[in-house]
DNA sequence: ATGAAAGCGCTAACAA
DNA sequence: TTGTTAGCGCTTTCAT
């Protein structure tokens, strides 16, 4: 299904009206149009004035016709929750993206899929070579859309370890250090002396819940005393709703919490809701961690909310990079794979410099891997 | 600056291609790919299936190129300020843009800017003719954006109803009914007994801004020992920051304050945390009533939070369906201005029903006017 | 109903 | 350095 035709606008001047009224070949005005290489000041100063009275703009689909390309990206989001549009997560990483498609002169094509439908619709948008590339969020395990894109042939970053097992070679991805900031967490908790600390998991499904989960295993069993608990871990789904149902669930199983790591503030959130209701002191009776370190919710949230920030507008930067210059967009930034940046900051200082990708990104494989920073607020 | 040549998809099979493969000739093809008007069935079948083996697409630069249509359309949104991205407005908004683009095969086309030079940068772009037309978003008083738009001759639909003066005969857009929502908020505090009700408005170069101060404006003239108190009103910025300075500020010149309509949620609750922080009781000493019903932060505040709720999906799918079909596609939805729809609910009924544009859309001129909900919790 | 042919506006050899 | 020319892949008259 078309749409009806929207009204067109007026006829644009081509090159051919530039070059008439330059007294030149069009050959000469896309010279001067594409960077003047190889065209005399005073012929490329006629050009371009004819160009700015005549108001030209190039067509872009004449030009992607022969040369092939687009200086278009696709930005794909599968999102079959309401998850992603109830966290700025989702925006804040198409800003970095934006910013970096901007500085490369490249467009950024949305697409959001609500479905299984909309899979294919997909696929075949980007089979249809509109774009030089693909950005994608959100997948779970058992999502089929790796698989059609890998069949679409486009080059294609993802945002997140991707869960599937290799088809192709390791596609490249970018990710938080999930499991190092989960590890972070939980080492703060029991530095606060803490000992029966709980774990309310986001949806497993996803590898970023997956990880999280690890760091908190890897920790607990390094512990004194240690050896896992099963009874401390909840499974949930990254919701507060979520949230609040699995802090129940593990009250009624474990009264003795004394902390809990939640996959991520929203989680966080609907704990906090029920402790209070419960008349548990936080952090005095329990100690509460999240992740994300999403404003305002976790500053403003009743107390404040201790969590490990993810820096995910820089995510989205990187992605950008890695599409359009590929692996050696990181040069310069990657850090022999031990090395990290300081994992505490007391001040909640939110910039990381324009621009740059910043210190520490670790690139094991594919893959880059961005630091987190524990944020300490009232709640632990 | 172009971008370094990313890697590009291996050729793909063109009309000529399949044309060959199925002995018939390239025009042959092109009809059947485009519905098949006027080709008989076997012949169309065998362009079908040599299609489906090629694996044919069709290339959209070339068909742009000759058809001067592109079904894309651009949504542009100027965001000079980080509060569009901590709130699901824009998620929101976009989410339904993209269901309405989809359902017309219309690709989104997000263009974010940052600041100044990121209009000329869109301007350009609109102008390139790589669009059908524009979506427009978080425009101020003294935004130059409108003009260099409409100078590149793109059909827009604005969100929000613009507030400059016609340089051009108005410009379609859709629009909360955000002074019948203030109205409704106010005139709900009244109904509470209410009667020194204060008002923290949002940044008043925005519309919807000075349209909710204006619906304050209207209840508390007609209110009985009525008369327009100005110490009841300060002006803020939408902010949970804003809201906080503005609700200290309003304690200190008017200590008998007994409701607080915050011009949106985010002021809201932070208007919420300072009268908590004074220990005054809410709704007992001061009634609160918000704006948006941004959900999970309305719903998880302590108290709930009442709220004026808007459909923002909704108006991202109308403002799609109005540029892709014109002001026709309000058919069966418009109604003489002065009818509504019911303008409170007790029940946090989500759905408005997929598709349709609802109830009570009103229409004055070239704006498209949605009806918002009060939203019953505890906080008044 | 189908095919032949003329471009859409641009870039990129190749000549000059 | 500049101009000439041949397409890029598709749609669309215009013949047949």
């Amino acid at each position: 299904m078309r749409s009806p035709v929207v009204p067109e606008a007026v006829s644009r001047p081509t090159l051919e009206a530039v070059a008439t009224r330059a007294g030149v070949s069009r050959a000469t005005v896309s010279r001067v149009v594409n960077g003047g290489y190889g065209v005399r000041q005073p012929l490329a100063e006629r050009v371009r004035r004819a160009v700015a009275e005549l108001g030209y703009v190039p067509n872009q689909a004449a030009r992607s016709l022969v040369t092939k390309r687009h200086d278009a990206v696709a930005v794909v989001i599968a999102e079959p929750e309401v998850r992603v549009f109830t966290d700025p997560f989702f925006a804040l990483q198409l800003r970095g993206i934006s910013k970096e498609l901007t500085a490369h002169d490249n467009q950024l094509v949305l697409l959001l899929t609500e479905g299984r439908d909309d899979h294919t619709r997909v696929a075949r948008y980007l089979a249809g070579g509109h774009v030089d590339g693909a950005l994608v969020f959100s997948l779970h395990l058992d999502d089929p859309l790796p698989g059609l894109i890998h069949d679409a042939g486009v080059p294609t970053v993802f945002g997140g370890r991707p869960g599937w097992r290799d088809r192709t070679g390791t596609p490249m991805y970018v990710d938080t250090d999930n499991r190092g900031g989960a590890r972070t967490a939980v080492r703060h908790l029991v530095g606060l002396g803490r000992s029966r600390i709980a774990h309310i998991t986001g949806a497993l499904d996803q590898t970023s819940a997956a990880d999280r989960l690890d760091g908190y295993r890897d920790v607990m069993a390094e512990t004194a005393g240690g050896g896992l608990d099963p009874s401390l871990v909840v499974e949930s789904d990254f919701t507060p709703a979520g949230g609040e149902r699995a802090m129940r669930e593990l009250l009624g199983r474990r009264p003795d919490v004394d902390a809990v790591f939640a996959a991520n503030d929203l989680t966080a959130l609907g704990a906090l809701r029920v402790l209070r209701e419960r008349g548990l002191r936080v952090p005095e009776d329990v100690a509460v961690v999240g992740f994300d370190d999403m404003l305002p919710l976790a500053e403003q949230s009743d107390p404040p909310l201790t969590t490990v920030r993810q820096d995910i507008e820089r995510m989205g930067r990187l992605m950008a990079r890695l599409l359009l210059r590929g692996p050696s967009a990181l040069h310069g930034t990657s850090v022999p794979h031990g090395a990290s940046a300081p994992e505490v900051s007391s001040a909640p200082d939110r910039s990381s410099g324009p621009g740059g990708t910043g210190p520490a990104a670790r690139t094991p494989g594919p893959g880059v891997i961005l630091p987190t920073t524990l944020i300490r607020r009232a709640s632990a």
